[in-house]
RNA sequence: UGGGGCGUCGUCAAGUGGUAAGACACAGGAUUUUGGUUCCUGCAUUCGGAGGUUCGAAUCCUCCCGCCCCAGCCA
């Protein structure tokens, strides 16, 4: 890799680990974790996170582990196990020998807990559910202590045994850490570690009835596996004391919590909880459909590994809420598949050119560049005859003055092979509508270049009729209308924001004849549309399907705009 | 009205007492066989506000304002 690296953004993530490293905090180690629930896909939000942890593993030379935090059995699944391992691989990462699950670490846990009942720092509460709530007290008022928060060290352990043995009923016993009821910060206020939950889990099966929460295990499994940095979004600051909490009362070793601001996006949502709806109300396909945020999504899409790395290192690491333009999404696309993708002609909505001076049966193979960008792609040949499609957009009757595509009198060039001038069209009697546009074309300008210093001001694409492959190809859009989809109306939710044209579909489309080989997931540059990739899901033989990934930049459409608003009175 | 965080360009974001980086977006212009790419140029006399300390403040102090998070036997 030779080409000139960006310098790695100053971030306060990155100060810490100097500093820890200065000061011999952790003998010169830098350990991380990547700890998805596997509860659901990962978003573009959880790439933010696998690029930091895994990237400042990599920078540091230090290691990164894929940790899954499955200690709720009943919103876990063993198929997302595979999705996440999946995604995370496919966005270039790789966790080596460091796969590892909180469950692998329940005996542990479970030898932990008893250790904090011998010292007198967690006991068995027989509160219900609705008391403990109201024990807890509120926001302004402190808490009150629950009637079983001094039971003996014995009648604690052998209630803590019997909860294990599966004694007791679902909700009838937690184990809690006996801290301080009256503490402003709510998460000490005698917080649970365990629960009863009489349900299989799928790693360890019946094993166990009794299983720990997030905070009790989380800091713990970071402290088995001697996490050095251990780095979650804002809302766990609050409960950053209760993780070092339960550190120091066991007298282990000790990773450092730190917080960052999780990504937000314009023109979505990040949630599993409002994805997960999405998904199940049929907003969309699935979690890979292309419109989702979701890792899976992206991928589907035609986006790159590349790209959605290079774009999470650009948007920074830092602790203010924020929320992040798509936009920049998209360039960091463009930027990347301007120098890699193949073009292509590819005419989405056909309209019939018919060539008055080329001879009928006769074709041509002409040769055309793969990509300017990158002098070793190479050319291929595209066939040239006398009818062709071209772009509906590209012609007009009565074209306002800096439209400078085909219409009546105009001559334009055909991408890679003739100028050719428009002598009228043909018309559908009764509706009006325009069938076919017909023209003739300068034989003298072959490959699209005349020596004589003529000027043509637009370059078309094309396809040759008799040759061209029909395709499917899907037109994608934000999901919703508003940058901030959570700003509505009082009683409704973000579904009010849903973009109804979110996704266009276009049949047939009409592409060129070498792409009856492209391969699943392919991606190229459909010259002067933007970039597509043929679908990895739906794409056969028999039809071809391709999604639009990003449009071009298209300065023409913003001309267009500005005079329409321009026109307004 | 308890506690924890955060406020620097339209959007991200550097900056850590020495006189406001960069990116995206936007607006002009040049080049162009993609109205693409590339290339120039412009875009915060000012850092949520008000005081104060200092030769000097986005950076230190005081007060105020605004936004986010927390009352799961979720993570």
């Amino acid at each position: 890799m030779a080409s000139p690296k960006r310098e790695n953004p100053s971030h306060f993530i990155r100060h810490r680990i100097d500093e820890d490293l200065k000061t011999h905090k952790y003998e010169g180690r830098v350990v991380t974790r990547f700890p998805p629930e596997p509860n659901g896909y990962l978003h573009i939000g959880h790439a933010k996170s696998i690029c930091l942890n895994f990237g400042l593993a990599a920078e540091y030379g230090g290691t990164c582990h894929l940790r899954f935090d499955d200690t709720n059995p009943i919103k876990e699944e063993l198929e997302y196990i595979e999705s996440i391992k999946a995604d995370v691989r496919w966005l270039g990462f790789d966790w080596g020998k460091h796969l590892y699950f909180a469950s692998d670490y329940f005996d542990q846990l479970y030898a932990y807990a008893v250790q904090l009942i011998k010292a007198g720092m967690a006991y068995v509460d027989s509160l219900s559910t609705a008391e403990i709530r109201r024990y807890r007290g509120t926001l302004t008022s402190p808490g009150i202590n629950s009637p079983y928060r001094d039971r003996s060290v014995e009648e604690n352990l052998a209630l803590f045994e019997r909860m294990r043995a599966g004694e007791f009923d679902e909700g009838t016993h937690v184990l809690r850490a006996k801290i301080d009821m009256a503490s402003p910060n709510l998460n000490m206020r005698d917080p649970v570690m365990y629960r009863i939950m009489k349900m299989p889990h799928h790693r360890t099966g019946h094993t166990w009835c009794i299983y720990p929460m997030y905070d009790f295990a989380h800091g713990l499994s970071d402290s088995i596996e001697r996490i050095t940095h251990s780095i979650c979004t804002l809302e766990f600051e609050d409960h950053r004391p209760l993780y070092d909490w339960f550190l120091d009362a066991l007298h282990v070793y000790h990773p450092t919590q730190i917080e960052f601001a999780r990504l937000n996006l314009t023109y979505t949502v990040m949630s599993k909880r409002k994805l997960l709806k999405l998904v199940e109300q049929g907003h969309v396909s699935g979690w890979d459909d292309p419109r989702m945020p979701t890792i899976s999504g992206f991928r589907r899409r035609g986006y790159t590994p590349e790209a959605i790395r290079n774009f999470c290192e650009r948007i920074g690491v830092a602790k203010r809420d924020s929320m992040v333009d798509v936009a920049l999404l998209e360039h960091c696309l463009r930027e990347d598949l301007n120098k890699r993708a193949p073009r292509v002609m590819a005419v989405l909505k056909p309209l019939r050119l018919v060539i008055e001076n080329y001879p009928e049966g006769r074709v041509e193979m002409l040769d055309a560049e793969n990509n300017p960008e990158d002098p070793t792609a190479g050319t291929r040949k595209v066939p040239f005859s006398r009818v062709l499609y071209i772009e509906q957009d590209d012609f007009m009757e009565d074209p306002p003055k800096k439209f400078f595509r085909l219409a009546p009198g105009r001559e334009v060039r055909l991408k890679h092979a003739y100028y050719v001038t428009c002598t009228g069209v043909k018309k559908d009697e009764e509706t009006g509508r325009i069938l076919e546009v017909r023209c003739t074309y300068d034989p003298d300008t072959r490959g699209g270049w005349s020596d004589d210093g003529r000027k043509v001001r637009g370059t078309l694409h094309w396809v040759s009729a008799a040759h061209a492959l029909k395709a499917e190809i899907r037109l994608y859009d934000h999901l919703f209308i508003k940058e901030n989809p959570e700003e509505t109306e009082t009683d409704q939710d973000f579904r009010a924001n849903l973009n109804p044209r979110s996704l266009e579909v276009l049949f047939p489309c009409r592409v060129e004849p070498g792409l009856a080989e492209a391969a699943p997931g392919s991606r190229y540059q459909f010259l002067r549309q933007g970039y597509f990739c043929v679908d990895p899901v739906d794409s056969s033989k028999d039809r071809l399907v391709f999604n639009r990934t990003a449009t071009l930049r298209d300065t023409w459409a913003k001309i267009q705009q500005a005079g329409r608003q321009g026109f307004r009175p």
